[in-house]
DNA sequence: CTGAAAGCGCTAACAT
DNA sequence: ATGTTAGCGCTTTCAG
């Protein structure tokens, strides 16, 4: 293992009584060259028994490839969704022995960003935006130098060629309905997202009463500003101006439910047997709360997966551009 | 820019008029070489010209060193905190022109773990363990194959030779004495390590009492659970059953303090004038809150800064152990 | 002060 | 079916 004695190539060839190319072929499994059963043995066990381990940075080197991928994330986002979509990625770099490189993002101008030189002195083959805030500028930058990228992102601005995105109204409908048919009644919906117009949760909302022929009142719906989800007089001021429980509540992000969970347990409210509640939003939480929450969630894996794939894509064949839509995902559990 | 188009050190060369050597010498500023001004100035020239990056695997290979640094971590880390230590890494590699490589640990057997292969193959000349779960034999291991490592941690159970950890006692004392020093009266403590003798947080508490000569009575603790900060009821009970406002409280972590400034001001309790608050622990939210929080905060860019440096001695030298036990940091706001 | 040349460990034509 | 060999782009002795 020590840095300066690791077995080389040449020394297993020398082992198994071969030469170079044959360990190569035999290590890389090289397509459309056959090898004798019993070289194959002899070469796979000098390597074996010498701790034979390929040096990358010389393969690295003869291929013209890095072997490695650059990922840019913002500072801001959740190490749970971080996580999740690393993960993603890394099961996609797995299996072509690809690393990731961590580059941050602190330069103003674009030229000098970390990631960019890392590119250009052959450090990395591309680079995914996860969550990333990325300008339009900065991409066409990209796409001008041919520089491979991928961005992976539930809601961007900018106009990008080779894109995961998500969609979350099928699975919205999908919670709404599934609370429907367990229970006859109405659907409220709390949340800083009320009445905007651009909000996807708040219209995955709506149309998805409308889809399921449920009633929509503006009772229904409160407005709790963003910080304010702990604030359970919120929930006061609901149910006395609705003036009964409502079969089913959908909030907006997590920590609202889980808010809710405690403000029903003060108030005998059983969950879900007295009302559902279901949540729009991804949380490590979600799966451990009391009850388990049942929520509309971020398809963060595969957004890695898919994104990661995309890149090398792009890597190959200079794809032309995709832009790819997943959809969210309703996990049921026990608060529906 | 692209990949096969790419000026090599040696098309600088014959731009230059000069030979590859001598691009080599001008471009890393090599020690102990003189160089003539105008051929460093023509070097230099055609450089910017043919837009020339060195290949980074290449020089890499020539110096057999892989140039990058595994990071390990844990997956339950908050990103405020990972981030953090990541950006003391990144400045403590700026300068040497490492890259971080991401390392997940999932598989059980420490043989087969992603950080020893990324080693044994070239890829990292060195493992940073940030806020990891390491086991005693997984450290064993790495001593015995000679792999540099270093671990970073506020407290890590195992035994460890390469070791960034830290103490919080001087600046609970710090905070501590600051408050007496602003209001006369009596300082409670909150929190779920309320009587927990290998508590470093409250034991912190009790020896700054002590050392400010300050009273401590068991009224003036009170034990909020994990999972409880947002549970007001919680502050009820404490200063009904006190009887009085204390002139400070010290919470064991932020969102305590936070729910605490809810309280007070639903209650007309005003922070810091009829109560100093502060809380251990490291929050991104502490200089934004209203009012923004008074803190005894761990020093995270300074632990990955020195972490890394550290790494770099181990790698260099072989070092035979060092333990840097930092300070965390009473960071003085509004609320005391 | 600068250049020629070797060589890091690997892969892939090409030769046998 | 396997071996020979060139060469990826860089640094660094060694010569001049």
């Amino acid at each position: 293992m020590n840095k300066n004695t690791r077995a080389s190539s040449k020394d297993v060839a020398r082992e198994a009584g071969v030469s170079q190319a044959t360990v190569s072929y035999v290590l890389n499994n090289a397509a459309g060259i056959k090898v004798k059963p019993e070289t194959r043995e002899a070469v796979l066990l000098a390597a074996k028994k010498l701790n034979y381990h390929p040096n990358l940075i010389a393969k690295s080197m003869r291929l013209k490839k890095a072997m490695s991928i650059g990922i840019v994330s913002d500072k801001s986002i959740s190490s749970f969704m971080f996580m999740n979509v690393l993960e993603g990625i890394k099961d996609a770099l797995i299996p072509r022995n690809y690393t990731m490189t961590l580059c941050f993002n602190r330069s103003q101008e674009i030229e000098d960003a970390e990631h960019i030189n890392y590119y250009r002195s052959n450090r990395i083959d591309g680079i995914i935006f996860a969550y990333a805030d990325i300008s339009q500028e900065h991409i066409d930058f990209l796409s001008e130098g041919n520089i491979p990228y991928v961005v992976i992102h539930t809601n961007i601005k900018a106009e990008t060629k080779h894109l995961v995105k998500t969609d979350m109204s099928k699975s919205i409908f999908e919670a709404v309905s599934d609370m429907k048919n367990k229970r006859e009644g109405t659907i409220g919906y709390m949340g800083r997202s009320v009445g905007n117009k651009d909000s996807p949760r708040f219209q995955g909302y709506i149309s998805a009463l409308e889809k399921c022929n449920l009633p929509m009142e503006d009772k229904l719906l409160i407005n709790i500003p963003a910080g304010e989800e702990n604030n359970l007089s919120y929930f006061d001021n609901y149910f006395n101006n609705l003036g009964y429980i409502p079969s089913a509540v959908l909030c907006d992000c997590a920590n609202l439910a889980f808010s809710l969970f405690k403000y029903s347990a003060e108030k005998g409210i059983k969950i879900p047997q007295d009302m559902a509640v279901a949540a729009i939003g991804t949380s490590n939480f979600a799966p451990r709360s009391n009850p388990s929450l049942s929520a509309i969630e971020a398809p963060l894996y595969e957004m890695g997966y898919t994104g990661c794939n995309m890149l090398f894509d792009v890597m190959k064949s200079n794809s032309e551009g995709n832009v790819v839509v997943l959809d969210w995902k309703y996990v049921e559990r026990e608060s529906t």
